[in-house]
RNA sequence: GCGAGUGUAGUGUAGCGGUAGCACAGAAGCUUCCCAAGCUUCUAACCCGGGUUCGAAUCCCGGCACUCGCACCA
């Protein structure tokens, strides 16, 4: 499985990416993206913008980093803000504290010194070894930024979804209060992960696409039907392998929810575009016990890589628990609504008798009156429990109702941006059988310059078209680079290496007929063309060598 | 965070008490030269901070980073 191209060598020598910091010694799961490394980097994000528009109802969000504390209590992050671990002191095996003295069906309490407490009063030992605990330590995931002494730190997000979430009443407003549609944002969450480590793979700041698909959930199915033109592997929860269709995997079954086969199929056609290998890529559905807080399923595209088999997507169902969530925490109505046949209903309409409130109150009306507001039973006054029993008018009404409001579900697609470019460059960088040289061929259109200009060799003639023809491409809008420096070869194999498809090289057959030859980085072959057709032929390369 | 190992030009490495060499890459030039050719010249490094020593890249301590295991991984 280990390759001998040292990914991270040519990264870093090249300017793709490298470890951020470095001239002040680095910190871990930091990095730069370089200048060829950032285009790639982008272009991978563009093409996924394009096709996520491309499906219709999903529009586009950019909300802060930083997030309200009150935001990611509700979320659930909050109470996964520390990591409780307790080390074996005899065997330093390591455990989650609470995993511990909740496996003993001890009370947990998300509290280092009860933890501690707990753990030393009632002698527990490690279940692997029998040995002795260390003291409880506490490991905080999420970085808190601090406004000032009397106001509630702020949090950097650990993911872009509940920017989306706290939002959905303005998106339901957007598409005119009608599901499913799907929000985007592409943006960079933060973890303060205990060791990052594999380069790109496990970062402290990362970049994240992701995409929340709302829906009615009596009606739970996305605006396209599952793909059944494509087979994809999928393993599931019963470590089955399975190499079906997308549409094959909703009709049988497999997977439950309709637009989570649809989005496991519009995953493996994006990383099928931008270049990764699908014979590397496979859909896991998570184990039962391995499931979020807030899941009920949820499948991982996982690629093949150096490092193994590594989660580039995560395809969660999160039911209503997002938005329910919110719902609870804020008070706020971020109810979807569906219209439903009309029919009549009875209720009961409750009203304060101001009347008699006023009566046996006076002054203190008002607070009787939020009581009952607030569907009180009972307000103290005084220190003494009144019932409001005899203060509430309540009325048999019967109403119309061609509505009913309802939590709406979520289907979160998120995709790992920084591990699918890593994915990327490890199925593409490849070698030469004749020479050893190393070229990455991936896409044209996710490659950092459409092409490299090159005079033959540097003659003054030679170099005054080259960059005429340099000049002439940026002005119709192509992304390309000039280079005259070194021998022709030695130009052809520096682009080969960081993906340049294209080498438009000026010799001295283009002074006489204008002319001039365009390389392909894949085979090394040539064809010539007029400097004329040159960007409508360039156009039509990049476009044909699109994948999928 | 724990244990083990490793940090020398952009990259890969040599040197292991007397202040750095090699290769490739890079720059300037020569070469009528289409796949990292050759020649000349040049640029460029001891992870950071303390200590020991007349003298430290080299020995010791601390930090940081990387690799591998353990643990963690919404």
């Amino acid at each position: 499985m280990k390759s001998d191209i040292d990914q991270e060598e040519i990264a870093k020598r090249r300017g793709i990416y490298f470890p951020a910091f470095s001239i002040y010694g680095g910190s871990s799961g930091l990095f730069d993206y370089g200048p060829y490394g950032s285009i790639i980097k982008e272009n991978v994000q563009n093409i996924w913008k394009e096709m996520m528009f491309a499906e219709g109802p999903v529009t586009l969000l950019d909300s802060p980093a930083l997030t309200l504390q009150a935001v990611l209590k509700a979320s659930g992050h909050y109470d996964r803000f520390f990591d409780y671990s307790v080390q074996c002191k005899a065997c330093k095996t390591k455990f989650r504290a609470d995993d511990i003295v909740e496996s003993l069906g001890l009370k947990v309490v998300l509290d280092q010194d009860y933890l501690n407490k707990v753990i030393k009063e009632n002698n527990i030992k490690c279940p692997k070894c029998g040995g002795d605990f260390d003291d409880v330590k506490i490991h905080k995931l999420m970085f808190q930024v601090d406004q000032g002494e009397n106001v509630d730190p702020l949090f950097l997000r650990p993911e872009t979804a509940q920017g989306i979430f706290v939002n959905f009443k303005e998106f339901y407003r957007f598409f005119r209060e009608k599901l499913p549609f799907a929000v985007i944002q592409l943006g960079r969450g933060y973890r303060n992960e205990i060791s990052p480590r594999r380069g790109l793979y496990r970062l402290r700041e990362f970049n994240m696409m992701e995409c929340e698909v709302f829906l009615d959930p009596l009606d739970e199915k996305w605006v396209n039907e599952p793909y059944n033109d494509f087979k994809i592997h999928y393993v599931t929860n019963t470590d089955e392998e399975l190499f079906i269709t997308p549409k094959e995997a909703y009709e049988k079954g497999i997977i439950k929810s309709q637009p989570l086969a649809y989005f496991t199929g519009f995953a493996f056609k994006f990383y099928k575009r931008i270049g990764l290998d699908e014979n590397k890529i496979r859909f896991r559905q998570h184990k039962k016990e391995d499931l979020s807080h807030y899941s009920s399923d949820t499948w991982d595209a996982e690629a093949l890589t150096d490092l193994g088999w590594i989660e580039i997507t995560g395809i969660a169902h999160r039911g209503t628990y997002d938005v329910g969530r919110h719902i609870e925490y804020s008070g706020k109505d971020l109810y979807a609504q569906r219209i439903v046949e009309p029919h009549k209903e009875k209720r009961i309409e409750i009203e304060p008798n101001f009347k008699e409130i006023k009566k046996d109150f006076g002054d203190k009306a008002g607070e009787v009156i939020k009581a009952i507001n607030n569907g009180s039973k009972s307000v103290f006054i005084d220190n003494a429990e009144i019932s409001l029993e005899k203060y509430i008018i309540k009325r048999d009404v019967e109403v119309t109702v061609d509505r009913e409001s309802f939590v709406p579900i979520v289907v979160e697609p998120s995709f790992g941006l920084d591990r699918i470019v890593y994915a990327l460059l490890d199925h593409n960088f490849s070698k030469r059988e004749e020479n050893g040289y190393i070229y990455l061929k991936i896409p044209p259109e996710v490659a950092p310059f459409v092409a490299g200009i090159y005079p033959l060799f540097p003659k003054e003639d030679l170099e005054r078209v080259a960059n005429d023809v340099y000049h002439r491409l940026l002005k119709d809008g192509l992304r390309v680079i000039y280079d005259d420096s070194g021998s022709i070869g030695k130009r052809y194999a520096r682009y080969d290496e960081v993906g340049v498809p294209f080498g438009i090289t000026i010799d001295y057959d283009t002074l006489k007929d204008n002319t001039v030859t365009i390389r392909f980085r894949d085979t090394t072959e040539q064809i010539r063309v007029s400097i004329d057709e040159l960007s409508s032929k360039l156009r039509e390369l990049v476009w044909t060598g699109r994948k999928s």
